[in-house]
DNA sequence: TGTGTGCGCATTTTT
DNA sequence: TGCGCACACA
């Protein structure tokens, strides 16, 4: 067989070898870019297409790097002239070709979400519009929402007279950008969507090129993006479309899962193939999450069978008292597991919501957990090499919102009244003015400009040189450097002139080559600061531990796997969440139902479902019923279902929301506090349990019985010896009971905070 | 010009 | 409850 084959299995060979258009639905774990890969490598081994005649494109650059480097480490070659990207680097690479066809500047810049922001907030203060009323981040909404139905702002529907004010800010938007070189990433899909429409040459000329079109994560795909690939069909084309209607958590932002269904027809697919024998999890897994999905009504059907023999470990249900308890016992069960010897790398802790992270952070440090945690600010996105990117841009050209953030920044005593001064001359532009202006501060800073220009205009120094002066002579590295605190900072900026570098080196040779999509000599710093927007960066985690437990959002955990997953929040009103309750809309709890599916197909032999009783939320205390996505899982794949029968609450005391004072208050009281107190006891035994899973064998009654006892001697003073830390004193105690916690000095390990009652701790004597 | 205070707000997010 | 943002102050 040929060896391309003999790696997959008889419905991705199906799939990969369909000579026409396919759809191909690929449930979690069922190796989807494997199929995509080898789509790719069985068109190019049976030169049935050379790599140019084959578009794939992606949503996230991640995704693109990835099938570009599996394609040639299949091919053992580099696929030159293959196309692999996403959506709107395509989009970006057609119009810098076309920019003339497309009625923009050759030096048109790309507004990254923040950039944009700032922008509308420019044009509503110059035109007079008041934020209050008309809040920039709404205008931004409506606008990009707008440009991905495919509308522009002369087409917008105009029912009342919100939407008649927002299309006129919406308008206003449309000529500034277009007057100053400025796109935005709607706008990368919508310019080039226009220019195929309008030319029709230019259309055949890419239909005739793109005679193999793959398409990553369909479901995904906004109506916008489907436009722009349907106007690459000449109806020649032979369409390859991969998703997961299951897993199509996008809606929000605009995807249109209805795209699913439509693809066949539109795009003339030969077959549907599904994919849906499961490489990742376990067996009970996989039957959790199948009969948690098939509660969907509106989804295209498709059952996960796993390929691995065995049933593995049963889903565990990890119900605590209270959130923080629920966090600590997260960081317990992950604390036994690493004890054990698991690799943290391989364990995540999941939410719905970026707040729930707070409690798992501190319950993970208390622990001494090392963790990384997703979600933060990627590299481009920092404000110091936003700042640093604005200096680029002035080096590039005139470009009034950079200005406005590099001519204070760092401090040169150009303030506001400054800047007014500037506006009054009435020049057209604000750097018009600023490199007219005689104001000695201001015509330094002009000076300072004009330098960085000739450096990036001189034939000797490169793009690295120059981001090196942008730097340094800007005076922001000095200004960062001398204080103490801005340390990272700096050092960040001194990454951003290494990256520039390599940047450089990395595209010398397209940037030599010119007209192709690359840009020529003095462009590389165009093409840098298009890359900056495109392509933001790395997340960074923070602390750089090699080996850490994993932090992040349900949504932001698709596409990724773990040995072991935690789900955390499984309350009504968390997850699912309070606004898809709220809605009324059937499609919100579907949607937040595949959304459960994605967070527990992550894991690949263990899944803990965590939840608590009570947890804070918006400022009051929230005693929401477990989530009924647990009841949605059949018993016999859980290991303890007994966890969610006992009924904890009368209808009148759940409140879903925290501004129903009474019953937050009422919790607090004498009589709640020794149910409360009941319950702690109960969930240690519980969760004894599950950490006798993970290796303390038969803690169960020990945690019951042996709590009290233990406790006792755990007063500040007593030297007592840890399982991992060794000898330590005990310094503080706070609280009582079970849920006491105390604080112990250890010689190496520092201070470390615990539960007592959990606590791997016995009298020293 | 950086810091402090107070207010309002509170899913999910890639490009 | 806790954060980010807008504005007032030394």
């Amino acid at each position: 067989m040929d060896p391309l084959f003999s790696s997959l299995n008889p419905r991705q060979r199906d799939a990969v070898a369909t000579p026409g258009g396919a759809l191909v639905l690929a449930g979690a774990g069922t190796g989807k870019t494997r199929v995509l890969v080898g789509r790719i490598a069985w068109l190019l081994k049976n030169q049935l297409a050379e790599p140019r005649n084959i578009l794939a494109v992606t949503f996230t650059n991640k995704a693109a790097r990835e099938m570009r480097q599996r394609v040639e480490s299949m091919l053992n070659r580099p696929a030159g002239g293959l196309l692999v990207g996403t959506f709107h680097g395509v989009c970006h690479k057609m119009l810098r070709v076309h920019h003339q066809a497309a009625n923009l500047p050759r030096d048109f810049q790309i507004l990254d979400s923040q950039d944009q922001l700032n922008f509308i907030r420019r044009l509503l203060r110059e035109n007079h519009i008041s934020e209050e009323l008309f809040p920039a981040a709404e205008a931004r909404g409506y606008i990009n929402a707008a440009k991905e139905s495919g509308l522009r702002a002369a087409a917008v529907p105009v029912d009342g007279a919100r939407a008649r004010q927002m299309a006129e800010i919406y308008a206003l938007y449309e000529a500034a950008a277009r007057r100053e070189g400025r796109t935005d990433f709607a706008e990368l899909l919508l310019a080039a969507t226009e220019l195929l429409r309008a030319d029709q040459n230019l259309r055949q000329h890419y239909a005739a090129r793109f005679r193999h079109i793959l398409a990553d994560e369909f479901q995904d795909t906004n109506r916008l993006q489907y436009d722009w690939l349907k106007l690459l069909d000449s109806g020649e084309n032979r369409f390859f479309a991969v998703g997961d209607d299951d897993q199509s958590i996008y809606a929000f932002r605009g995807a249109e899962p209805g795209v699913m269904r439509r693809f066949c027809e539109d795009f003339r697919a030969e077959k549907i193939v599904r994919l849906e024998r499961n490489y990742r999890s376990t067996a009970n897994i996989l039957a959790a999450a199948n009969q948690l999905i098939a509660r969907n009504a509106s989804r295209l059907g498709k059952t996960l069978v796993p390929a691995a023999e065995g049933d593995g470990a049963r889903v565990m249900i990890l119900r605590a008292p209270r959130a923080d308890d629920e966090a600590a016992a997260i960081a317990e069960v992950i604390r036994q597991k690493r004890a054990d010897g698991a690799n943290l790398n391989g364990v995540a802790a999941l939410y719905r919501m970026n707040a729930q992270s707070r409690l798992l952070e501190r319950k993970l440090t208390e622990a001494g957990i090392p963790y990384r945690i997703y979600g933060g600010l990627r590299f481009f996105e920092r404000m110091e090499v936003k700042n640093a990117l604005a200096y680029l841009r002035l080096a590039a050209g005139d470009d009034d919102d950079a200005l406005l953030r590099a001519i204070n920044t760092p401090p040169r005593g150009i303030g506001a009244r400054a800047m007014e001064d500037l506006r009054a001359k009435k020049f057209p532009t604000l750097c018009a003015a600023a490199w007219a202006s005689d104001a000695p501060k201001i015509a330094k800073f002009a000076a300072l400009i004009r330098e960085l220009r000739q450096i990036r205009e001189s034939e000797s120094a490169g793009l690295g040189e120059l981001a090196r002066a942008v730097v340094e002579k800007s005076g922001l590295l000095e200004h960062l450097e001398s204080r103490p605190k801005e340390r990272d900072r700096a050092d960040n900026l001194r990454e951003f002139a290494a990256a520039a570098a390599e940047f450089e080196r990395e595209h010398s040779d397209d940037l030599e080559g010119g007209a192709t999509g690359g840009a020529a000599g003095a462009d590389a710093a165009l093409a840098f600061l298009a890359n900056a927007s495109l392509e933001a960066g790395d997340e960074r985690p923070e602390g750089g531990a090699a080996e850490a437990a994993n932090l992040m959002t349900a949504h932001s955990a698709k596409g990724l796997e773990f040995d072991a997953v935690f789900v955390a929040g499984l309350e009504e009103g968390v997850f699912p969440h309070s606004r898809s309750l709220d809605s009324g809309a059937p499609g919100d709890l579907e949607e937040e139902r595949r959304l459960m599916y994605v967070a527990m197909t992550r894991a690949r032999r263990e899944l803990f479902l965590c939840l608590a009783d009570e947890r804070q939320l918006y400022g009051g205390v929230s005693r929401n019923p477990p989530s009924r996505f647990l009841d949605e899982i059949p018993k016999e794949r859980l290991e303890n279902p007994e966890a969610l029968r006992r009924p904890r609450w009368t209808p009148e005391s759940f409140s879903r929301r925290a501004d129903s004072g009474a019953d937050a208050r009422a919790s607090t009281g004498a009589g709640a506090g020794a149910v409360r107190r009941g319950q702690n006891l109960e969930w240690e035994a519980q969760l004894a349990k599950h950490s006798g899973a993970a290796g303390a064998a038969g803690a169960a009654q020990a945690s019951g019985g042996g709590t009290g006892n233990q406790l006792a001697g755990l007063r500040p003073g007593r030297v007592v010896v840890h399982a991992k830390y060794g000898r330590g004193v005990v310094t503080e105690r706070a609280g009582t009971g079970a849920s006491a916690e105390i604080k112990v000095a250890f010689k190496t390990a520092g201070i470390r905070a615990f539960k007592a009652a959990l606590a791997k701790l016995e009298p020293a004597d």
